[in-house]
DNA sequence: CGGATCGTTGATCAACTTCAACGGTCGTGG
DNA sequence: CCACGACCGTTGAAGTTGATCAACGATCCG
């Protein structure tokens, strides 16, 4: 099966495609291989396209004042991932989006996407859900950092994305869930001076 | 303007309708007053509708394992409120939605809606659109949450959302900006005991 | 008037960060 | 092919941010 066609099975999951429309939307999409380390969103910049993750592993990341970094989104196979509040907007980006595999990715630009929208009630329908699903997610994931402690968001990140977790380096996940990676190191070596 | 002459106003910012469009769109929408302290979605209970504020404030939260409550998201004036994890995915709720004053509402229901998004391309696209500045604002969120103080994030707070600030309970504010009342009261009056 | 409700203040405490030093591993160029 | 950095993780000590606890004051409303 080509990258495309998995790409066509994943948005039926969400919505009946015909098969023009399924062709019209794999179409807009063009495949392109990223070396680790390699950047494809930088600050300042317009983030032109989303990407979905064929193979391989993305970070999304801030920067602060400090020089601290904090992730914003990972994604591994059959994520989607982008600067979205430079994507949605079209404006300048304040994350970096950086490969930490050899990837390769599907990529569709604002332009494509938009007259993809457009001509097909269905992949505006597509889009609509993604969007939905992805405010879901951002809503627990508020919550979770809202209501829980480093070390049970950590617990929480281990069992929902255990993929991740044996993937990633550890300075990710930590950065990911807030908290520094000496921390999450102690956390997973038992090395938290506790008074109970 | 009645209420919903406002509502297919604020429509109209992002995406053209026909007058049949808007008719429709609108008249699926219940105008609903609610009395402060009235709740409109509890733990336990699926989310069956979404709502949209046309006088009022309204307060969606979660309760912590210790009690604590945690706000996730507020709604003034031309906001939008649910437990959006239940609502979309028809689950049910973890949140709590109450009326912080007397409100007045338009709701419209999961099932209505579904309908609405079906019959007409525009107003899918409507949603798609929410769905994604929803996505967009909740990401901000996140990095505001990861990259900054407590008191940076009051102070934002304040510039960024002034009308709230200087209309809801500080103990609402405080827990939608994830500290203790008492701490934000200190950085009120500046009475943090600091270094430097 | 009297009880909720909301905000304030100070003392103490816990969670997590910062800083500094070090050890292992991986990959790249000489 | 091996040596030398980068990169990544670990550990401990000290420091900070913000929470918790407890008490109290003001205001609002029925």
């Amino acid at each position: 099966m080509t990258a495309h066609d998995s790409l066509a099975a994943y948005a039926r999951k969400f919505v009946p495609l015909s098969e023009e429309e399924a062709a019209d939307l794999t179409a807009a999409f063009k495949e392109v291989k990223i070396k680790k380390r390699q950047f494809i969103v930088q600050p300042g910049f317009v983030a032109k396209h989303r990407w979905w993750v064929i193979k391989g592993a993305v970070r999304g990341y801030v920067i602060g004042d400090a020089g601290e970094d904090y992730t914003v989104q990972l994604a591994i196979e059959e994520w989607w991932i982008s600067d979205y509040n430079s994507y949605i907007f079209q404006q300048p980006a304040s994350m970096f989006v950086v490969a930490l595999e050899d990837s390769v990715l599907l990529q569709i630009s604002y332009e494509e996407e938009k007259k993809l929208k457009a001509a097909s009630h269905a992949v505006e329908t597509f889009f609509r859900i993604l969007a939905e699903r992805s405010t879901a997610a951002m809503q627990r994931r508020i919550i979770m950092n809202l209501t829980h402690t480093a070390e049970e968001r950590y617990h929480y990140f281990l069992e929902k994305y255990p993929a991740m977790a044996e993937r990633l380096p550890q300075y990710v996940i930590a950065s990911f869930l807030g908290m520094t990676t000496e921390f999450l190191s102690k956390i997973r070596n038992q090395k938290l001076r506790r008074k109970s």
